[in-house]
DNA sequence: TGGACCATCTTTGTATACAAATAGAGGAAT
DNA sequence: ATTCCTCTATTTGTATACAAAGATGGTCCA
């Protein structure tokens, strides 16, 4: 899109993924504008295409301010995640090449390396949430429907989804790995049902593992 | 959201869902905005939210253009739906009141009656597609689940999709009044996977009969 | 003290002006 | 005739200006 529009779109937009805007702040459009040294022209349409996306809610001739999500968000969410998430694994199956397989497989591999490492948790964590991602969207590139992948990134992008990994705990961590080896597995079987079953599971179990930290605090 | 904004917004949509700017047309912004009478600032606005919802693709510099789909969009469209709007019907049967489940029976009365009528094709299909509408809305309102209508919404706003009766054979209709009977029938009788499936056969009948459709012009 | 009303100040919505980029027409060279 | 180039005309992207709608704060009255 355009140069500085999409440029401050990316800037909130990773703002509030990472929670450093979080807390139904007030987006101000003359603010945003001196502080980036920009006119409230292309601030204006970024913010009106992040509410688009729902990362922020914008009321008419009141502004826009950061989205908020309360628990039942959170179990809509994972809900449709698992349902649409499930349904790509169910269309990849098929259409898997030993190459792709192979791919996935790397990536179990390495998360499990990197669990057994003697690293600190703020070590670890970050670097196996990136690999859960690339697992995902792997799986979701290769069911090769467009479609189904808007649609699963517009309900992953939440700021406390993104950081899932980091109200794991030890036990969830290990079983959200051997949800990922058996889901490959699975695929590389050619057994559609069996990953599409297991992917539900992980993905409904990643929804109580949030929900009950949710809860929690 | 804003006044002319939103004005020029819903007028813009209107027109392509309608199919009276399909085609792939250009969308020039000062165009839009002399006929309209207004400027480009709204207008604009208009067309990146059309462009975040998928009916207009736009490219950097080069602005906005109506959007197309193939066969492969339909079926991926079609497809999801199938998925979507299954799991809605799981989500909603178990929390139907009779209430609904009595308006929902009307329809099917309604729907049923009128396919019945000697009126013209071209008067009872658009009444016919009106009611079908309203219950699948009916049916996805009643799964409690927002979000699970904002997605299956983007994915139906498609000119073809929206006039999916507008095709449909004699043989076709009836198929779905029954699927539609049967659908009210297990939420009735809170059999949720009964309706689920059915619902998903729905979804995917209606896929079929539009494409051979589409293939045969 | 509490609440309603008014003035003002802030913030959004729209219009206009200007800069940057692209598309298209026309001409020159092969 | 075809291809490539340049120049111009359109069109988009951004900045600024102004109008309209809300928020704010203070005063007056009970």
């Amino acid at each position: 899109m355009a140069k500085i529009a999409s440029t401050v779109y990316e800037q909130i937009r990773t703002a509030i993924l990472s929670g450093e805007l979080s807390n139904s702040e007030r987006l101000v459009e003359e603010d945003l504008a001196v502080s980036l040294g920009i006119s409230r022209t292309p601030v204006r349409e970024a913010l009106r295409r992040l509410a688009a996306e729902g990362l922020v809610d914008v009321s008419p001739n009141r502004g826009a301010r950061v989205a908020e999500w309360d628990a039942d968000d959170l179990r809509e969410i994972f809900d449709l995640r698992s349902i649409l998430e499930s349904h790509a694994c169910e269309l990849a199956t098929p259409r898997a090449s030993a190459a792709e397989i192979a791919f996935l497989e790397n990536i179990c591999d390495e998360m499990e390396a990197l669990a057994k490492t003697e690293l600190s948790s703020e070590q670890r964590l970050p670097a196996l949430a990136a690999k859960n991602r690339i697992l995902h969207s792997k799986i979701i590139e290769m069911s090769n429907s467009s479609r189904l992948g808007l649609l699963i990134e517009t309900l992953i992008h939440v700021p406390i989804v993104m950081q899932t990994y980091k109200v794991y705990s030890p036990e969830a961590l290990a079983r959200s790995l051997r949800h990922h080896r058996e889901i490959v597995t699975a695929m590389k079987a050619g057994d559609e049902v069996w990953a599409a079953s297991v992917m539900r599971a992980h993905v409904l179990a990643a929804r109580e593992e949030v929900l009950g930290q949710n809860e929690a605090e």
